[in-house]
RNA sequence: GGGCUCGUAGCUCAGUUGGUUAGAGCGUUCGAUUCACAUUCGAAAGGUCGGAGGUUCGAAUCCUCUCGAGCCCACCA
């Protein structure tokens, strides 16, 4: 038998543990050994894509509770005899990865990825990529993941790629997938498209304008850009505003210093009646909402501004002229022809490149788009109807999926019955490049490049999320028909932070049910952020980022995972702090000293096959053990982590350590210790791997992550020894009160037999014990003979001891609160027989009613006479 | 403006469809200690479940209003 350390040491054996299991090959399902008996789950598959950590970056506690969670899903269900797939990948994070080494190279030389240009630059990419891949996979073996390796996947590796051009040919052939223009993010300093989110917004203090257009224009606008005003071709008011109702619909042909516009009045709902004028100036071209309206009132479009942020021409004198130059241009023209109403300073939102700080201009441009709304030939249906059947009724025979939590659903509804067509084309170099080229007017689009001569590739890549939304089958093989995409999918259960719930999870529901004309997924569980213990996010300028390795350093990989899991509930964030981790690294302890205990005692024992009690607290045990599988495998298939967790621990430290490691002291019965032992280890096993494998105790022959799932024995489950056991407790614990001056009041004796020593303290002093109880008021002390109320385990040196009961509850307060109980279930017991009374009820209401309430009444009757029985006993 | 969530012990949170005396961990206080474990063991104190009203025999739980905290989306002319 091997000698176990006093206290846990988890760096000295993690790492070795880690290695054991992936040489072992079972972290690939098709190595799983074949049962000789049918095991629970047998034959099933259960299956669970990883959401892929960016390539580029280094684990986060976001990553460490994903790949906490997912772990804990994948060793129970192997374990279950399930054929357990978590199939492990990384992620190109396009824009993200771009970004950072364009910073690389900003800091290496002064280079600009222009200056490089494209195929040198995603070279840089590459080479940068290699280096860094492989620390988050080490990262990730570090947190006891067993993924299998084997079926790694990178977004932009081939498969994935050709995977990705072949959606796109599908949509683009069937009609979804459109070129059109949309108003982007333009950044006149960078020459390039910003993303939403690298877009800062400042708060400054403008001049905000109100003037009229002219002087045969009916009322005034206002505005901070009056140099946009140029491509005005509407006017928006409020379609409660009275003031303009009879202007609405018309269509004012004028001179706007110098240019001409046509300007329609239209009335549009998002108008806030009451901000400047109430009228907005509608300039379609540069203005995200103005583009919104013009579609919807098809209104012309006109370009002002270009690329440079210079005026266009065809624009008079203000042609070539920056914005700024323009605008004070038209307001001295504003002013000198008297039009200039107002002139006030207000603080408003800048939008400015979060790079260069130069003020972002909304542009239109030509972009790649899927529509969502069309109807798909092959399904009559839109893609938008087909991701929210999916989750409200279940598509494809009625496959439904689950968001964990609920609430969820309801955000997700509300996202997708707004969802308004996807730009899929991005500027930037590093991604999926759409699959499509140029040869003067023709346009191919393909999975592979066009022959001949003169092709032109489209310069944009595809959104990440477009290859990303394939990631449940393009893992599995797809397009090719493969064995795995049989097997494993629909996956079982897509675990992810709530925060990428539209950017992906939405996503994935869209391109799976278009692709595979089925659901990518069963279950969604959407694990909470972590905060730091002052429910702050945690960031790096604040200073108070928890890296988990370090925690992991420090604590151990199984008390990190157990803090991450316990404690915390689906779609609610977690504040996490070190103390947490170090009490349950004070657990993984605990256990570890079970183990050490167990191991000694039980030296040559093998444990029994079938559990079987004979004393008391044997059976007490045994019932305990096995309501507790019975409940945390219910826990476990409901995705409630926290709690399967949580009563294990109370388990096994309150029941399991605190009285039968105690009790077995005295009452020694190795074989079942030791069964009971194992069991405890498999059930703790999803959570905490590596202790509970190294304290496995057929540690060398078989691996603690193959066993069997501890099934219900519903035989032993025994409600009466539990309570018996309960009463013990009571007793045992009045007693160590006592010593400790513990007051017991007079009151209803109950006849206890205390069994052979709960504690070796007890054995010891036993004498003295029962001295001190019969010194205590109304404690008797008998010979044994007669008949106790409750029998419960030997007896101690034939004596049995009465005790007062009553000094372990509040005799007044339990009266009154049974009283009060039994008031209310009198009156309820009158309401259903009244009711039961009543002929016109009796005549109206439907069978199954009237049989239901007189099984209510049968129910509160037994009730009442229950509470009664109660209050007698307690007088 | 639209949507969602949360408010329970000093702190962090459980509390499953309404139903015994509202629970746990940490912290605090008191006590113990060779015998698996001081990363231990025993015990105590601490809550009108944010507030008001309603439904009900019965509400932390359901409904309405209200106060407070936060998140997402849209917008910021």
């Amino acid at each position: 038998m091997r000698e176990l350390e006093k206290v846990y040491n988890p760096k000295a054996v993690e790492d070795g543990i880690y290695d054991k299991w992936e040489k072992s090959g079972y972290f690939n399902p098709d190595n799983l050994p074949r049962q000789a008996k049918p095991r629970q789950g047998r034959g099933k598959s259960f299956s669970i894509v990883m959401p892929p950590p960016n390539v580029t970056g280094t684990l986060h506690l976001g990553h460490a509770v994903m790949l906490a969670v997912e772990d804990i899903l994948i060793r129970y269900h192997r374990m279950r005899g399930e054929r357990a797939l978590w199939l492990p990948g990384t992620d190109h994070a396009a824009i993200a990865t771009q970004t950072k080494v364009e910073k690389l190279l900003k800091e290496r030389g002064g280079k600009t990825r222009h200056d490089l240009g494209r195929d040198k630059f995603l070279d840089e990419v590459d080479k940068f990529i290699t280096s860094t891949k492989s620390t988050i996979k080490n990262q990730v073996r570090k947190m006891g993941s067993s993924c299998d390796w084997s079926r790694e996947a990178y977004t932009l590796d081939e498969p994935r790629s050709r995977a990705v051009r072949t959606v796109f040919k599908m949509m683009h052939d069937d009609g979804l997938i459109y070129r059109g223009e949309r108003i982007v993010n333009w950044c006149p300093g960078c020459g390039s498209t910003l993303a939403d989110d690298e877009v800062e917004y400042k708060t400054q203090k403008a001049k905000f304008y109100t003037f009229k257009y002219s002087p045969d224009f009916p009322f005034a606008i206002s505005t901070t850009r009056p140099e946009t005003k140029l491509g005005d071709t509407a006017v928006a008011v409020s379609p409660k505003d009275e003031r303009y109702k009879e202007y609405v619909g018309k269509i004012f042909k004028i001179n706007f210093v110098g240019v001409p516009l046509k300007i329609k009045i239209i009335a549009d709902r998002s108008i806030d009646m009451a901000f400047g004028t109430g009228a907005l100036g509608v300039t379609p071209a540069h203005s995200m909402a103005d583009w919104q309206m013009a579609e919807k009132n098809n209104l012309p479009i006109i370009k002002v501004i270009d690329e440079q942020g210079k005026i266009r021409p065809g624009f008079a004198e203000y042609s070539g002229k920056s914005t700024t130059e323009a605008r004070e241009k038209i307001i001295e023209k504003l002013k000198a022809a008297g039009l200039l109403e107002k002139e006030e300073e207000i603080e408003n939102n800048l939008s400015v490149c979060y790079r260069c700080g130069t003020p972002v201009e909304p542009l239109p441009s030509l972009q790649w788009f899927i529509d969502v709304n069309k109807k798909i030939l092959k399904y009559k249906k839109s893609l938008k109807e087909l991701s929210l059947e999916a989750v409200k009724k279940g598509v494809f025979g009625q496959k439904k999926i689950k968001i964990i939590p609920e609430r969820f659903e309801k955000v997700y509804f509300h996202w997708m019955e707004n969802l308004r067509d996807w730009c899929i084309s991005r500027q930037i170099w590093f991604g999926h490049r759409v699959p499509v080229w140029y040869r003067g007017a023709e346009i191919y689009v393909g999975v592979e490049p066009p022959q001949g001569e003169g092709w032109k590739q489209d310069p944009d890549t595809l959104d990440t999320w477009f290859s990303s939304g394939l990631w449940t089958f393009s893992t599995l093989g797809w397009p090719e028909k493969t064995k795995d995409l049989k097997n494993y999918h629909p996956t079982s259960v897509l675990e992810t932070g709530y925060d990428i719930l539209f950017f992906w999870i939405a996503r994935m529901i869209l391109m799976t049910t278009y692709v595979l004309g089925d659901i990518p997924f069963y279950n969604v569980y959407l694990h909470g952020l972590i905060r730091d213990e002052k429910g702050r996010k945690m960031s790096k300028s604040l200073g108070n980022i928890i890296d988990p390795l370090d925690m992991i350093e420090k604590y151990g990989t199984d008390a990190v995972r157990l803090s991450l899991v316990l404690g915390t509930s689906p779609g609610n964030d977690t504040k996490l702090s070190d103390e947490k981790i170090a009490g349950f690294r004070n657990f993984t302890n605990k256990l570890w000293n079970i183990g050490r205990y167990v191991i000694e005692k039980t030296k040559g024992e093998s444990g029994n096959k079938k559990l079987a009690a004979k004393t008391l607290a044997e059976k007490w045990i045994l019932s305990r053990l096995n309501s507790v599988v019975n409940e945390v495998t219910k826990n476990l298939d409901e995705f409630e982590f926290s709690q399967a967790g949580e009563k294990l621990r109370a388990f096994t430290w309150d029941e399991f350590a605190d009285w039968y490691i105690e009790i077995s002291k005295i009452q020694s019965n190795p074989s079942l210790l030791v069964t009971l032992y194992s069991l405890l280890l498999k059930l703790w096993h999803p959570f905490m791997p590596y202790v509970t494998e190294v304290l496995w105790p057929n540690f060398d022959e078989k691996l603690l992550m193959i066993s069997d799932w501890p099934k219900v024995e519903k035989k032993l489950v025994n409600k009466k020894a539990e309570k018996d056991f309960e009463v013990l407790k009571n007793v045992v614990t009045a007693i160590r009160g006592m010593r400790a001056d513990y007051k017991i009041e007079p009151a209803k004796r109950v006849s206890i037999e205390i069994f052979g020593g709960i504690k070796t303290k007890l054995l010891e002093e036993q004498a003295g014990i029962i001295k001190t109880l019969a010194r205590v008021e109304n404690l008797v002390i008998k010979k044994s003979g007669t008949k106790p109320e409750w029998s419960v385990g030997s007896v101690v040196e034939g004596v049995e001891i009465y005790l007062p009961l009553a000094g372990l509850i509040d005799v007044p307060k339990e009266k009154a609160r049974l009283e009060k109980e039994l008031s209310e279930a009198e009156k309820y017991l009158g309401v259903l027989e009244n009711k039961l009374f009543n002929k016109a009820f009796l005549a109206n209401a439907p069978k199954e009613l009237v049989a239901g309430e007189k099984e209510k009444l049968k129910l509160q009757k037994e009730k009442v006479q229950k509470i009664k029985d109660q209050l007698k006993s307690l007088s």
